[in-house]
DNA sequence: GTCTATAGTGGGATAGAC
DNA sequence: GTCTATCCCACTATAGAC
């Protein structure tokens, strides 16, 4: 699964990212993406068989991206003695407010799976899994921290709405009930 | 905002969204709706403006449904003693899996609440923010539920992902901090 | 590796007759 | 209230020359 790119396709992936960034997914398209190059869209598909393929690379570089952020996050966390889920929580919703297009394209389909190098999405859901202490909290956390950034990145809180108190409020719910048993077999099983 | 509909209308709205749920929100168009109808799609601009029009009074009808469902299950739950706050978690899951692509036509952007009647989207928040006990935490766990059936819609969990375990292990955590503080003022302010 | 030309599909919306 | 005819737009993708 995902045939690695030539230099040329990942200047290509790099271009159409920086289009989605700045531009949203509705602006992805291959003839935006072939005029931000200087070429013409036909030429892209030399370099990449078709649409799905950029977009899976494309989410691929976000994976990383948002993998390294994350194991920053704890590792800086379990440094300073700080409290890891409210870390990684910051740093999750710092990638998704800095990335708005890139988290929605990320996050609003299935994963196409196959698409992806082996190992990244694992590799993102490692700081948490490892922080939260076990599966079925790990995953309450997520959907916690992806509703949040879903309802900010959408502005379906009403205008002035405190959200940081809100962030605060979940945090400090899932906390209460990891502290017990996650911070002796965290520091234990910490790798790096 | 949100002018009323004519009877004819209504009827191409319901039709609206019956084709939205049965078929997903590409297949929402204004030739496929006319199809739907037995009449062509210019004959639509007969009787609504726009296509946006047309989506917001769909997600109009949604938010009318959900609440009442949460209205229902919080009497429900209410008269029989039960706990709140998982009951408005099952009612909004269960709203959200019956009713996928509505869901995500009504939380996928901003809400057009210029072409909503007045007082639904209060009407929809009014159950939760009652067994919540406070707006931070209303909001936190609105955002867990949303997270929670956005990540089971789009399939974000691996294949078998115990869910039922992740949505326990979230209302369990908001209703450690909840408990204490709003069973009483929760009766005591039931207006029906 | 890039081009031109083009196929093929689909969309929202309007004008004006009936 | 419905129709036909039509506009104008945009998209992904392919064929084949250079």
């Amino acid at each position: 699964m995902a045939e690695p790119l030539t230099p040329r396709a990942r200047q290509i992936v790099a271009a159409a990212r920086e289009l989605l960034e700045q531009e949203g997914a509705p602006a992805l398209t291959m003839r935006r993406l072939a005029d931000r190059l200087g070429i013409r869209a036909p030429s892209l598909y030399k370099h990449l068989p078709d649409k799905a393929t950029l977009e899976g690379a494309i989410i691929a570089t976000g994976f990383e991206d948002v993998a390294a952020s994350l194991e920053a996050a704890l590792d800086a966390a379990l440094d300073a003695g700080a409290e890891p889920l409210a870390a990684l929580a910051a740093a999750y919703r710092a990638f998704a407010l800095a990335h708005p297009h890139l988290y929605r394209l990320m996050t609003d389909q299935p994963l196409p799976r196959d698409r992806l190098p082996a190992g990244v999405e694992e590799r993102a859901a490692a700081p948490l899994l490892r922080a939260a202490g076990s599966l079925a909290r790990a995953r309450a956390v997520w959907a916690f921290a992806h509703g949040m950034v879903l309802l900010e990145l959408t502005r379906r809180f009403p205008p002035g709405a405190d959200l940081d108190a809100a962030w605060q409020e979940g945090i400090t719910a899932f906390q209460a009930r990891t502290a017990a048993h996650s911070r002796e077999p965290l520091a234990a099983t910490r790798p790096r």
